[in-house]
DNA sequence: TATAAAAGTTAGGCACATCTAACAAATTGT
DNA sequence: ACAATTTGTTAGATGTGCCTAACTTTTATA
């Protein structure tokens, strides 16, 4: 059994290694900025997680998640954002505030929990900020996902999430009307600098900026808009 | 704010003193009893909750909560409680199951989380035990509940809850088919011994014993059935 | 009422997760 | 290539929540 911390420490290896960077280390001082703690505090942890097998690290090297460590580390992304699914979709939170809560609701230790929760949710695929959700075998769901910047005049998209999750920009989406599966048809790219022009039902002329349309992760919902693969 | 201990701590508190024995007051090895740690353990602990003004405890003295404190505990109990609802409710717990999970879940820190769980919920009064929820404002709703033993025959009651939780009596019910919300008519008691026959919808013949009778709590349908007030 | 039993307290220690300060190794930049 | 910078480690300390062992006060009873 973990503790809350030592669940916080794989978590936190997990995003540094597999999602931030794709690469398969992190250093000592890079895993201890990311978690607000001291390179010496780390340290110590490091040990205990080495100790039990989870990580392979040896003095002044990098730091790896051995299978085991990797497999928790999943297991503690998928039910945060399963929590996160459930904060958003059946207690009304907004997009924004369900990080936190399921901060502290991911740790929760009942396997049966987590199996009744996923399917009440009817088995997401992916969160209220898009990002995937593995399955109680740990198998992330692929998506056709990509920043709404490559869509090409015609294509009509659907927001399936965003890589930034500042407040500033997630308040940014809420007021131009922009909504986690909300569905929009692009009218217009100026060439000069990019900016975007959008429809969609409720709004039918929303700009958006280069800058913030790399950050909107879509899925396109046609073939044949020649956007490129799907 | 508290620790996950220190809330504990307050929550045996009001356990011991309000809601078992009605008493203002409780001894040091009660509540170490009732935790399971030792009776030095929670004189530390009591050091601290007096530090922070939430009891009252004197050398060789007894223990009791001050209003702060109570206030916080019924907190706890009212989040506890709203979680077991949740659980049996939304995610098909059993009726025994819900209690583990509850007792996690009841340290989540967010105002908000609770605010819509109740309202999700639809402001239960009562949990999967048929225990008073309390309200926001800390207000415990009234009951008419009493021990089914209390009914006469001829009475029609509905299942509210039980005063005893451990899985043998809770089995004891699955097995006679006896769960929350249901409905008996009291058919007949045996003067002797005060065996109950009851008869419900799912099964015409069930006979309970006035021990475990004194356990199930029950309020009656019936205004004229002569079981006493309501 | 004197004493045995029960209840409560204190002192000292341990594991955990954190810190600061001092040090050691590795990387980098000229 | 070696000095400066960055990165990582160690030692020693702190606060929390728990323990055991020894002690003191209260209470119950012979």
């Amino acid at each position: 059994m973990l503790s809350y911390t030592e669940e916080n420490y794989l978590k936190a290896l997990y995003h540094l290694m597999v999602e931030k960077d794709t690469k398969p280390e992190a250093g000592t001082n890079e895993l201890a900025a990311y978690l607000g703690v001291k390179p010496a505090t780390v340290n110590d942890m490091l040990k205990k997680l080495k100790d039990k097998k989870l990580i392979t690290h040896e003095r002044y090297g990098k730091i790896r998640l051995q299978t085991s460590g990797r497999k928790l580390a999943i297991e503690i992304v998928r039910k945060h954002r399963l929590w996160e699914t459930f904060l958003y979709e059946k207690l009304d939170f907004n997009w924004h505030e369900v990080h936190d809560v399921a901060e502290q609701l991911e740790h929760i230790q009942s396997p049966k929990l987590i199996e009744k929760l996923d399917a009440f949710l009817n088995y997401p695929s992916f969160d209220p900020h898009g990002d995937p959700i593995p399955d109680k075998d740990g198998n992330m769901p692929k998506s056709q996902r990509r920043p709404l910047s490559k869509s090409v005049e015609g294509c009509r998209v659907v927001i399936l999430g965003v890589s930034e999750h500042s407040e500033l920009f997630l308040n940014y989406l809420s007021d131009n009307h922009i909504g986690l599966n909300d569905k929009f048809t692009v009218e217009r790219i100026t060439p000069f600098d990019e900016t975007m022009r959008l429809s969609s039902k409720k709004n039918p002329d929303i700009l958006v900026s280069n800058k913030a349309a790399n950050k909107i992760q879509v899925t396109c919902l046609r073939s044949d808009c020649g956007c490129g693969k799907m």
